[in-house]
DNA sequence: GATAAAAGTTTACGCGCGTAAAGTTTTTGT
DNA sequence: ACAAAAACTTTACGCGCGTAAACTTTTATC
């Protein structure tokens, strides 16, 4: 019995395959492309050929020849921060449900490397892409170049005028949500940040909180943590112990820039054995924002303001399919914004 | 002044930028496959017109013609966890540096995603494939066939005999460390550990505890937590509430199979106000293994047996490379374990 | 400065597939 | 049952690049 008799043998070309399904190549060809567009009967004799020889058309032919290809690309900042794995892993699935190939790249916070995925990206003849800038430090210019060129969505964080669309979190519904809460239920919050935050998101909630303070008639106070990069729990941690054993200004209500921020103040607080929450016998309160994946596991549990996931990570996925029905270019560049959701756990 | 003056200008192809550039097309195509191959002079040249033009030969060409691609694969269960996030972001950044494109993809936990990676990477051509299984419930014999097509290596979690090469950490390390430690300053610990555990090494860990327990001359207890999925931290924060509220055994020493598992537990401990960590007053000692990138932030802060996060990386990316060298097999298959290091911190 | 080696040029073919054009077969509607 | 429409077949070309072969020019060696 030679190979060719067998199941298992290797087939070249869609020529072959052709062959062997006994249905010329173009209409083979037309079958790949829209399983749908060729009749039922050949459909079937394709599929069953299919089902012996599994054979699958060589994806660097195809797409050589297509203007553009099936695959979307997922831009995050920094994949290692779960908030990104965890959106990324929605869109991602999302993407796969409908037929696409999701292909995703981590900027791993560095601003070379974005503007490489983007080169790289822009190579690769993308349906579509879905970006989420590292923010501060993107190069702009690049950005903008790379947004004419390719068909791309923002999420996350916002550049003014770039790209074909924003999807992200409004985040004044953020910061309102938690100062209204910490004043109503307690005390005004002081707020506790980076000083220069990597993310656009982080100013945005400073004037939510400052303008937020002032509606309120508060005096708005703000300590910011020194350190750069993306370790934020780290920072948070150690500048966390600073403004403990500093005690700027009002201390018995933090609110927190980020989540992340949060759990390494919270491990800071542990540590000086100050009893964070909202019972009597506790002497400060700190709420944060984003509901990362893991504060619910903070010790106490994190009171933040979270995300909508699903409304996010759904509009992402709407406006890219549009766009790309749209053929890569909307009429107007529109914002979407989504109002957050404030979590009650045990911290404030 | 037309375009063709301008310096934007698009190429459309190799042709077109080697007229530009004044050299010709076989040439301009062997300095792009190695710059190193062709003169200096000539490389000049081309490089200048690189900086006029910005041309970049078109991948899907350029791998239809490649028996293999420059494309290196990489595959992880579930990206949305810290540690794998953490361990493919240092592999990503050295195949980048070496001068290969990383492709990423994540299992998100499911066998059919998993079996639909392979499934595309092998239509990718990949030069080679880093591959973390999902473990338990992934189908050997579809990765054992994907192995014997795609030079692969294992890392994480093994299965024996596949791939070219396996490398990971030692998990007896992990362990005989722990169990060392704890009992020696204080009492034999529990081990808290899944029922289903996902992945092997959590197989290798109990298999290891219940040895090095009676080698020490003590009585291996078990608790076995319910729960699927890799929601790690929520079974160890449920389950943790009811190994606390029934007591089984001794209960002063805590052993998590990893430190997921550990974040949700002290969650737990928390919760119900008791004291964990090494203190006169605590009553409750509490270890794990990996080191989690957030182990450090818990409260009290973790103590854990860590990965050698670097060694492993860099051995990974090692064996790739001399496995790509070699032809994509290897003589014989072997395995590569690292031993952790304790790490002590407040919890026990 | 002669000569071999190295590098470059020209020409040509092939990779696997998309797709257009012209002709043939099958299906659909009445 | 017949005409029109739809689907398929055959033939052919193009995509952008790798690469081999034969030839020419530049560089290295003594």
């Amino acid at each position: 019995m030679d190979a060719r008799a067998m199941g298992g043998n290797k087939i070249r070309n869609m020529e072959e395959f052709a062959a062997l399904s006994g249905i010329s190549r173009p209409t083979v060809s037309k079958y790949f492309n829209d399983p749908g567009s060729v009749r039922a009967s050949t459909r079937a004799r394709i599929e069953a050929a299919l089902e012996e020889h599994d054979y699958r058309p060589n994806i660097y032919a195809v797409n050589q020849n297509r203007r553009l290809t099936k695959n979307i690309g997922i831009v995050v900042p920094y994949l290692a921060d779960p908030f990104f794995a965890e959106i990324a892993r929605k869109i991602e699935l999302r993407c796969i449900e409908a037929g696409w190939s999701p292909i995703l790249f981590s900027s791993h916070g560095e601003k070379d490397l974005e503007i490489d995925i983007l080169d790289s990206l822009r190579s690769m003849k993308p349906a579509g892409v879905l970006f989420a800038p590292l923010g501060r430090i993107s190069d702009r210019i690049v950005i903008e170049k790379f947004c004419r060129d390719v068909p791309t969505i923002l999420f996350d964080s916002n550049l003014d005028g770039i790209g074909e669309a924003f999807v992200g979190s409004d985040n004044f519904s953020f910061v309102s949500q938690s100062v209204e809460y910490l004043t109503r239920t307690g005390n005004p919050p002081i707020l506790f940040e980076m000083v220069r935050p990597a993310n656009p998101n982080a100013n945005k909630r400073r004037k939510a909180y400052v303008s937020m303070m002032e509606r309120l008639g508060f005096d708005p106070q703000i300590f910011q943590a020194e350190g750069d990069g993306w370790g934020f729990e780290e920072i948070g941690y150690k500048e966390g112990l600073r403004f403990l054993d500093q005690k700027p200004g009002r201390t018995d209500t933090v609110l927190c820039s980020n989540d992340r921020l949060a759990i390494g103040f919270l491990s800071a607080c542990f540590e000086r054995g100050i009893p964070v929450g909202r019972g009597e016998t506790c002497t400060l309160r700190v709420a944060a924002h984003d509901d990362h994946p893991f504060s619910r596991f903070t010790c106490p549990s994190l009171t933040t303001v979270a995300h909508d996931y699903d409304q996010v990570s759904n509009k992402v996925i709407e406006m890219l399919f549009q766009l790309i029905e749209s053929g890569g270019h909307f009429e107007s560049r529109s914002e979407h914004l989504y109002p957050a959701k404030l979590v009650l756990r045990s911290s404030a």
